[in-house]
DNA sequence: TCTGGGGTCCTAGGACCC
DNA sequence: TCTGGGGTCCTAGGACCC
């Protein structure tokens, strides 16, 4: 798809960003594999990687791959501390940052030609610039779309810079893997390969039809538009706010005291409502999340009719749904124990004042996309949509007109 | 690949309301 | 008394991402 700016967006992505810092950090651990992480791998250095190591691998399965690997406990202050230096940079190279987690973000370069160059020349000077600045290697893809620009950092991985050139997408897209595009994971992978569909070429030659048909509505044209580069989705500043706060504890309580369920239950209580307080953020529905010994799982939860954060009146409720699931937990044996606080207080009413033309229906699309980009599809609880109308010159009308209040009274 | 911890989004069904 | 269309909210489960 061509779109008239060009090719203007990055996707920065640090590698193996845990495991780099430590090299960073440690001259002897440069050159070796290096994993972060105790009894799980949370990143692997590269050098780890070729001997088939990978992230969420258990550390014994890690050690019998790679049995010289070096395997550090993590230090977040560390990686939290390169992160920010980061994304600094970012912010210095493009007013338009969109952090997606504490080592990739998309930016937008668009109108920066003037000053800073081509999109591929902003891309270079960024990653020399993370590299000598705060030492670690990072990887760009620049691209028409967040999507192509994400898979083509993946591409380049490590330490690599890729353009996409406008006019070469499908070219590019369409040789890749299923599980190359973004939401494709094992499940829909093994769909689509039980049909013989391998590539994204593939999947962009299918009628949507057909793919609604295999992976329902959503992922069935999500995935067919994403085939075809078609992800209208803009770079947009800030990170967007969290939804929900929860922490969870593997342990195999089979093997501890009966009240060792329980007291996790109050350890968890009271750290989410900890971190949901300190977020300022209360919220309505309390998830109780449970994996048992056959690793299958279950949730269950709870709406209250007004939003909390305080530590008895979750675990109050997380001892409720404990409770109901006590038949569960008899039969097959608990391994995993998490609290989750969802539907966090969004703050009330906000209003968006847009600016129309004349063409009602125009406006009702604008106000719409608007909304829709402001706070997703489905964070909205309540919108309502008024239009006004003026008969007064147009050069005496104040500049915007038009409201979208999202509260609670519909109009 | 024998499985961490933090999240997001989508779907489907049921209860309930007008 | 039976029934339909249109809608909201909640619950449970699944898939995916870093």
């Amino acid at each position: 798809m061509f779109v008239p700016g060009g090719a203007t967006i990055l996707h920065a992505d640090l590698d193996a960003f845990y495991a780099s810092v430590e090299q960073r950090d440690d001259p002897a651990l440069r050159g070796r594999p290096v994993v972060v992480g105790g009894g799980v791998v949370l990143a692997a250095s590269y050098e780890a990687r070729a001997t088939g190591v990978r992230s969420a691998m258990g550390g014994r399965m890690a050690r019998r791959l790679c049995p010289e690997v070096v395997v550090v406990h993590p230090r977040w202050e560390a990686y939290v501390q390169a992160s920010r230096a980061v994304f600094d940079i970012f912010r210095r190279t493009s007013p338009l940052v969109e952090g997606l987690s504490i080592d990739e973000a998309f930016l937008d370069v668009r109108g920066l030609e003037r000053i800073q160059g081509t999109p591929a020349e902003i891309a270079a000077a960024l990653r020399r610039e993370v590299r000598e600045a705060v030492g670690l290697p990072i990887t760009v893809g620049v691209a028409t779309t967040k999507f192509l620009a994400k898979v083509a950092s993946a591409v380049a991985k490590p330490d690599g810079l890729l353009v996409v050139p406008p006019g070469t997408e499908r070219a590019f897209l369409d040789p890749l893997a299923v599980e190359r595009l973004w939401g494709v994971g094992p499940a829909t992978a093994s769909k689509l390969r039980r049909r013989g569909i391998a590539t994204v070429g593939e999947v962009a030659r299918m009628e949507p039809e057909a793919l609604v048909a295999i992976l329902g509505p959503a992922a069935g044209r999500g995935l067919h538009a994403l085939a075809h580069n078609r992800d209208p989705r803009q770079v947009r500043a800030g990170r967007g706010r969290r939804r929900s706060v929860g922490s969870q504890c593997a342990m195999d309580f089979r093997r501890r005291p009966p009240d060792a369920v329980d007291r996790t239950l109050v350890a968890l209580a009271d750290r989410v409502a900890r971190r949901v307080r300190k977020g300022g953020r209360p919220g309505r529905t309390i998830v109780l999340r449970l994996r048992f010994g056959d690793y299958t799982r279950a949730a269950r939860s709870r709406t209250l009719s007004d939003a909390t954060a305080d530590t008895r009146a979750i675990l109050a409720v997380a001892r409720d749904l404990l409770d109901e699931t006590r038949p569960l937990i008899d039969r097959r044996g608990l391994t995993l124990l998490g609290l989750t606080v969802s539907s966090l207080d969004d703050g009330g009413p906000v209003q968006l004042v847009l600016p129309l033309d004349g063409d009602r229906h125009r406006a009702l699309d604008q106000a719409t996309d608007r909304v829709r980009e402001r706070f997703g599809t489905t964070s909205l609880r309540r919108a309502s949509l008024r239009v006004e109308e003026r008969s007064v010159a147009p050069w005496l009308m104040p500049d915007p007109v038009g409201g979208v209040p999202a509260g609670d009274e519909p109009t």
